[in-house]
DNA sequence: AATTTCGCCGTAAGCGGTTACGAAGATATT
DNA sequence: AATATCTTCGTAACCGCTTACGGCGAAATT
């Protein structure tokens, strides 16, 4: 409402004694500072961040960069939970959090020819998920702005990203199934070969077959929904029918894989036993219960936004690649009796 | 990168007259402009945003506020649509979207105490969901920001307002069982009471089961989940025996009710139909799949985000309060064969 | 030919802050 | 007591852009 020189003009003293005191900046005796501050609160008086932006020239803002198509969670909310973390943390470092989606068109065109990346709007920005193009990323690192990966990373770059761990986590679910419960014929269904998390977490899946000694049995569909699911479970049973165990490389595919099971007269888990991957909120709620791997959304949120001020602060100088672990949640789906809970 | 200084020298002429030839304003030969503009494009220059908010006043973005905890969707992605939209249209005009959540003691504590509300960081907002309470509001509209609300009203003031149907949508559903197979005991589980959402849904059913001459059969919860719509349905069933039909104030409440149904041996939609209300992404892979009143969630993120910037331009003037009807969408729990198919 | 009109452009003042620099007065040093 | 040092504060430039105002030459008017 009101502004610097108006507290300036109330206190009697110049707007650079006032800016420094409400700064708490040296220079400045206690007196005078008191005195500006009661003004200042007095005059309900709210630094402009625009005015202040254009000295310090930092924003305070941080942008979040996603495909538009990938952004409106139709399926999981797995970038809204991302989102959520990262608000969270950026806001108890005052920080603002902007939304960009950008169509094909704007991605394939790269950072050059968007005007909320050129004109110095936010200090840095995160990148989400795989469909942001290498060319893209790399354009941006070109800048001068801050950039973070999220859920997509370049190899051979000091491009700081921060991961799910996706091999580690579908590695820890196959091993569940041999070990803990001494299937020898597990199966995967996967999605598209190229598409970079439907990799690595099939090639945890390999990982723990070839360690127990098995042979893989892996059905690779295009895309990874409930209907694909059940269309990739059906030709796996066609195709093994020995087959007494699934990893799927997310949690939609094993619900299909489920209603396939069911369809077929295959109980879950006394016949079938199934696992999925990313622990949507549906999974608990599934038939049976599914058991599958947590993804730390919310954590990598928080952990992205934290990386990216404390290099903002100057106390983070190095890049850095984080995976973070996932951990297997164990419902009924897999064969274990008890299932163990956990919070949303 | 670089400055209109940087443009200005290039060309040879002065600063004001490239700002006059960059927006498009009189008082530049057209020879002139074009020699600016390849000087602008040769130089990679880029208005500095933040500099010319500082002049003109206005920053062209727009915060989106909501509860925190409301945000992320754990259930499902309601405000996640809503915030698509917004973006999506928002970006057409190019205006930016700034993402605000809020605890319970910020908002009880009034926008007084929030930066970010303070600091003309944005020219307006919009307030989405019912968590926001009036009184913080009302403080936000007695400041000279625009404000715009969503799923979420006061009554009797002129503040605007983008609302789905919940009083229809639900009489349709209601009408739907009644008229379109037969029912005539059927009943409501609905939320607690003051959740408006819940209210207007309820009242919806009243007003459906009235006007057939039926009596209400309402059973409330204190929580809209899964499991409370589970434990719902089963004191509904253990009342009324007799009911053939439930309407559901939302989609978790009415898969909680299926489940019920289908533990008491009563099958879906046989002996019991069941219909839900927000048209979840998960509602279609429900067993059976739900029938339930889709909530036009993009939409109306999209006219909040065009009613906003149409009052910035000075085209809108009036306050209005804009209410989306819902539609029905048909699938197996409520009984109808051909399961009419929607896009997402 | 003198005057008015008009289009084009430069000058300069601001928007609301931050910060280098210098001028005092108060205090410490010798 | 004279000098040096420190603290406190004001002056002014600057961040990059917008815009009111005025000047000036060319065209239009008489």
């Amino acid at each position: 409402m009101s502004s610097l020189q108006d507290v300036a003009k109330s206190v009697g003293v110049s707007v650079a004694t006032v800016s420094r005191a409400l700064n708490d900046k040296p220079g400045v005796s206690d007196v005078t500072r008191q005195r500006v501050l009661e003004a200042a609160r007095a005059l309900r008086y709210w630094p402009n961040s625009t005015a202040r932006s254009l000295t310090t020239s930092r924003t305070r803002t941080v942008l979040f960069v996603t495909h538009r198509h990938k952004f409106p969670p139709s399926k999981d909310p797995f970038y809204a939970q991302i989102i959520r973390g990262l608000e969270e943390t950026l806001a108890l470092e005052s920080y603002n959090l902007m939304l960009v989606t950008l169509t094909d068109e704007q991605l394939a065109a790269g950072p050059e020819s968007l005007p909320m990346l050129q004109d110095r709007r936010a200090d840095g920005l995160v990148l989400a998920g795989p469909d942001i193009p290498p060319s893209f990323v790399l354009g941006v690192a070109a800048s001068d702005l801050s950039v973070m990966l999220v859920d997509n990373a370049l190899r051979d770059t000091q491009i700081p990203a921060v991961l799910a761990d996706n091999e580690g986590g579908c590695r820890a679910a196959t091993c569940h199934l041999i070990e803990s419960h001494g299937h020898r014929v597990v199966g995967l269904l996967r999605g598209a070969e190229g598409w970079a998390t439907s990799e690595e977490r099939a090639s945890g899946y390999c990982t723990a077959v070839d360690a127990a000694g098995l042979t893989p049995r892996v059905i690779s569909v295009s895309e990874t929904t409930i209907d694909s699911g059940f269309e990739a479970a059906n030709q796996a049973l066609d195709a093994y029918p020995e087959m007494s165990a699934m990893v799927t490389v997310n949690d939609a595919m094993a619900i299909g894989a489920m209603r396939a099971a069911a369809a077929r007269g295959r109980r879950v888990p006394a016949d079938l036993a199934v696992v999925g991957f990313d622990n949507i909120s549906w999974a608990k709620f599934a038939e049976p219960p599914l058991t599958t791997v947590n993804v730390p959304t919310v954590e990598m949120g928080r952990l992205a936004a934290r990386l990216i001020v404390d290099r903002f602060e100057g106390v983070l100088t190095v890049a850095s690649r984080t995976v973070l672990a996932g951990d297997l949640v164990i419902r009924a789906s897999c064969g274990c009796d008890k299932a163990a809970e956990t919070p949303d």
